[in-house]
DNA sequence: ACCTATCGTCCCGAAAACAGAACGATCCAG
DNA sequence: CTGGATCGTTCTGTTTTCGGGACGATAGGT
């Protein structure tokens, strides 16, 4: 079954004949006439009746014709519905990210994204599993990490370095001390990212390269880093957080570094998509939004 | 536009796979691969989301695969429309020929036809003028003829000979004297086919081949066979008819013939069809029907 | 009656689509 | 952890389709 005879057909019928019709698509005329041969062939009818000074379509021929123009119709509408959707900027994004993505960089930045594009949707899924991004129906996932990302079938884009400091809040200083380097961290409180029971341990990058281990007791374990921070805020003790989490804190007062010079980890955050060829420009849209947008926020 | 690639798309999605579509429609998978590739690569987007282990059909390839799915509908309902139309013996046959075949040889056969085919419609175009089969969109014309057919485009069968005799009412013969060969003929009334204002001339053909012309004098000159006979009849002259214009009168004893071993003309009654390849199933059988019947319609 | 324009079809070297195997990726069983 | 099974894709020689011109037929103008 060949289905471009019926396209062919349709337009040979509706221009009266396979010249007009071949200038009207814009194919030469003896493919116009092989394919309406063959479907001829293949239907084992008759359907136009021609030679070359007379064009008639015959009884059947009409009665395949209906038929067959409905099958373009919609074929047309089928293009034209993916042309509509392919260029407007409409649809719906569908968005995967951590808690802390969500709440400290990407907040704000999808309120402005929705602003500026009112016929655009996002879906947001926050979690902070690693998920199948395409049995998922993902667009874009924001995954933050320190490695190299292992996941190959998709596409990666480097987003923002995200480096992670040590902070506190005043009052744990005032009564704890402040360190002024490394050494002076051994026992002090701390508070760790990640559930697992393991025992935590700062790695420190120096101003010129030195690393620093320091083992440390975690008052507190937890993978979500808001109850972290707020620990850190209440004076609990000291904790290895992405800057852009405590961004606002330190700027109230809330929160101060603790060995500024120092980082506790060079992590970045990476944009991951499915595929970039055949992508909506709807998705594209929100991936430039990110992309341009987001480092703004992950400055401290 | 390829339209193949809908087909295709179409069963990639129901099969939920390329594997198992290729096994459905007994095609290589690399096939399907190939042209789904091409009609997301022209549509400009992504329409299933597939790894060797995966397989989502995308939300724009959903709406679009809705679209395919109507226009492969259409395409199969115009497929069976056909088939049925050409699998069953129904449809309508439009036929053309003289008066005088409509009168004389074809009615009995058509109502037989009629009988046999309760399905079938027929369509009948009686005229003394020849007219073009394919614009009028005739299926089958009758025609008489002396020579051979110039037309070159239509399909031609030869059906039957239908010889022409001489004719006369008894009681012309009575009146007039009856020919014993065709010497004697001159002198005699002539009734003539034809309306054209020509003066009259018996060509017989004798049975040892010769050849002897005979003018005639027109009492009465008409292209209607049916008018002349029943002028005959009433004993006006002798006319030269085909045989199976006469035959019921012979039988009658309303006519007799005249010189009965002399042929008034050599004719041929053949069957003009446009085409015989696609060739619908009605058709074909009213022209079996003909070809098989009308033999016994015009011999003496 | 001839000439020209135009029709659909046919022909043949060029180009595209094809089939089938190989391939890399992935999952599952043991 | 490993070997086999299965998925979609890619590669390569072969088959099919294609494009443009030639061709025969025909209608209308001259």
């Amino acid at each position: 079954m060949n289905l471009n005879d019926y396209l062919y057909f349709v337009h040979v019928v509706e221009q009266r004949g396979f010249t007009a019709a071949g200038r009207f698509l814009g194919v030469p005329k003896s493919r116009l006439s092989r394919h309406v041969q063959q479907l001829e062939e293949r239907l084992g009818v008759r359907l136009i009746q021609r030679t070359s000074r007379q064009f008639v379509v015959t009884e059947i021929g009409e009665v395949f014709y209906r038929h067959a123009r409905q099958a373009i119709d919609r074929v047309e509408a089928a293009e034209a519905e993916v042309k509509r959707k392919t260029n407007t900027l409409s649809g719906r994004v569908r968005l995967s990210c951590s808690v802390g993505i969500a709440r400290f960089a990407l907040a704000e930045l999808i309120a402005d994204f929705l602003v500026e594009n009112p016929k655009i949707d996002v879906i947001q899924n926050v979690t902070n599993q690693t998920l199948d991004l395409i049995e998922a129906g993902i667009d874009i996932a924001l995954r933050g990490h320190a490695g190299p990302l292992p996941d190959s079938s998709l596409i990666q884009r480097r987003v923002a370095q995200t480096p992670w400091y040590l902070f506190s809040g005043p009052s744990y200083l005032e009564r704890a001390g402040c360190p002024t380097n490394p050494d002076e961290l051994r026992g002090h409180d701390g508070l760790k990212v990640g559930w697992k029971p393991e025992r935590g341990q700062w790695s420190l990058h120096g101003p010129d390269g030195t690393l620093a281990e320091i083992p440390f007791h975690p008052r507190l374990s937890s993978d979500d880093m808001s109850t972290l921070k707020q620990a850190a805020v209440a004076g609990l003790g000291i904790v290895a957080l992405p800057g852009y989490v405590c961004r606002k804190d330190i700027a109230a007062g809330d929160l101060v570094r603790v060995l500024p010079e120092w980082i506790a980890a060079k992590a970045q955050l990476s944009m991951l998509m499915p595929t970039q060829r055949g992508l909506l420009p709807a998705v594209r849209a929100f991936a430039d939004h990110v992309s341009r947008e987001l480092p703004k926020f992950v400055d401290l």
